[in-house]
DNA sequence: ATGAAAGCGCTAACAC
DNA sequence: GTGTTAGCGCTTTCAT
């Protein structure tokens, strides 16, 4: 005789026991449990009762549905995040921190992955959305227009990016990394040294935040009054680690062999393949520093690598990371929808090791 | 005059619009919707109704809310995935393979993590199972008895372990490496090339993976009649790099040092402290691998560094990810539950490089 | 203090 | 072919 759908849904033997079930169990109704559960502080439950709900919960093991629960309160105490090519460390390190900062607010992390494949991302991002997340972070490594994201803020949602909305000039929050700054440091340093044929290992496929580097170390050059930096721009695929194949080393190799003598400078575009260019120089009998001075980029943990420890621009993951949850959280306070974008640029850390500036650096 | 809560929330301005809404603009009902948008087999809906729904939902912006979806299915066409230390190499292949060959069978892929944190770890499992995911692997690094996996089990969600359930010894389906294969293979190879004085090189924390490399190479030693392997334990954290750190080369460096001369090759467990010895060993002048045979774990992309091209025993990750999805996939197409686990063991694959059997190795 | 009832957005059986 | 209805498991308002 009760009201509606007593749980009469036994048919399963194993099925994952209702908020019904315990409420009938403690005998007390669905709402009391609720209320318990999430001790709501217009909750007024005897202690007796408490005991009640908490003993059956107990006994039956009731795990509470978070689809239902969200779908009735509409917040899913969620945050997405939308990773592309997850070995990448940036990306990696980037999402550890989100990940910690969104636990210590309260907030669950998803994460879906795309191997750099803008329609499975988007597709990622669509669904984290229908899915119910309250935020989204979006990571991405390529080129893309990213438009969905706006129509996704428009409906409500948080939506923040990494390296994105600020370079594609989307009216979305968002956090950079400066990969000019970047860029001049390294630049700034080699120099410093007393470099002055400085030349950037780049690979064919270039994307804005290469690009942002090149141009941050030709700045430096020209102000300083040298030519521009010569270009290696090797024809194998960034990642996994192209540039440590055969093909890659070849092309390595018949650069610097080219040039030997001439060039005193490298400046790669990322760790991975300044770590490479030193295996190919060194076999080819290059001294590093004094032949030739490596500087990588993005502070990676290859970069500490005591076969070759790099100078190299450290990527601020944490800060990123944070201020991401930050700029979701801020969103979900009900913050103006239409207020002027939040956009940051972050700074990279020079991290000065020896394969510029080194003693003991060579084997 | 409609029957059921017509859309009066218009309150909020983005709020996305429901299938009810959708219905109305279409001028049709919410079930018609639905089973133009599921196409059901038996939905004999006509081209212009479905017509009508299509320029609606286009209109509208319509995105199905798929948390209630799957409240109504029951089912949520998501895996899940409870990762710990996402940095780990065979962590990243094993999560990047799953997620693809989810994919492949239209499962979207859900991945939580964790630092190595048990409590984390299993807070998150049972985050993934209330979120509604029809099943999850779980990727643990660590030691844990992981017996909450059985209770998810007992309620009917589909689980499997990545290097857990087997070697546990609980009733549940298990992919694992055979690290104890993997060992042998690489003592093997060392002494095939005529080594005699092994060493190993492992953290001071261990754990059941290492303890089962350990073992196999050991075993080898064993059957050759020579000595057991000598063990250098490193007591620096053995993620991210802190064999890397000054105090692991320090350590690395005072062992090496006091056994100039006698030991001839050393079996590390993992490629990044193989990657770190090897670096530390050059930089005493050492040559590699003449002096003394360096050998790797885990076959991960560092192992292909150029500055050192380590043999390893490669982590068949691919064939991992895809069988826990084909594990999960049996499960949920309602296999007996109570049916003997399945628990497969991959053998590692030699790849043999420079650091032990190369001529050009040498800077 | 407690419980009935309506509703979150969707599915699916069954009438019409 | 299309619409009605009764759920999925939870929250929340409002009587009692």
């Amino acid at each position: 005789m009760e009201i509606r759908h007593p749980s009469k849904t036994r048919e399963k033997p194993n099925k994952r026991p209702s908020m019904q079930e315990v409420a009938e169990a403690a005998g007390v109704s669905r709402s009391t449990v609720s209320s318990v559960l999430n001790n709501r502080p217009d909750c007024f439950a005897s202690q007796a009762t408490r005991q009640a709900v908490r003993r059956a919960i107990e006994k039956l093991g009731y795990r509470p549905n978070l689809n239902a629960k969200s779908l009735a309160k509409g917040r899913s105490m969620t945050l997405g995040v939308a990773l592309n090519g997850v070995n990448i460390d940036p990306v990696t390190r980037t999402f550890e921190s989100f990940e910690f900062q969104a636990r210590s607010r309260g907030y669950y992390t998803l994460a879906t992955y795309s191997p750099n494949d803008a329609q499975i991302e988007a597709s990622n991002l669509c669904w984290l959305e229908d899915r119910g997340a309250d935020g989204v972070l979006c990571i991405p490594t390529e080129y893309g227009r990213h438009e969905h994201l706006l129509e996704m803020k428009r409906r409500g949602l948080a939506v923040a990016t990494y390296d994105a909305a600020r370079r594609l000039g989307l009216p979305i929050d968002d956090v950079s990394i400066d990969h000019f700054a970047g860029g001049r440091m390294i630049a700034e340093h080699l120099l410093s040294l007393g470099r002055r044929r400085v030349c950037i290992a780049q690979f064919a496929h270039l994307c804005w935040v290469v690009e942002q580097r090149i141009a941050g170390i030709q700045s430096v050059m020209r102000e300083a009054g040298l030519p521009p930096a010569e270009l290696l721009s090797l024809s194998v695929e960034a990642a996994p680690q192209g540039c440590w194949s055969d093909a890659g080393q070849r092309e390595i190799h018949a650069f610097f062999d080219a040039r030997r003598g001439e060039v005193d400078a490298v400046a790669a575009v990322g760790d991975i393949i300044a770590h490479g260019i030193g295996g190919v120089l060194r076999r080819d009998g290059w001294d590093i520093p004094s032949d030739i001075a490596v500087a990588g980029y993005d502070g990676s943990v290859l970069s500490a690598s005591p076969l070759l420890p790099l100078t190299t621009a450290h990527n601020p993951a944490d800060d990123a990371g944070r201020i991401a949850v930050e700029m979701l959280m801020e969103q979900m306070s009900g913050a103006d929808p239409d207020r002027a974008p939040r956009q940051v640029e972050l700074t990279p850390k020079l991290i000065v090791r020896e394969s510029t500036a080194g003693s003991a650096a060579s084997p």
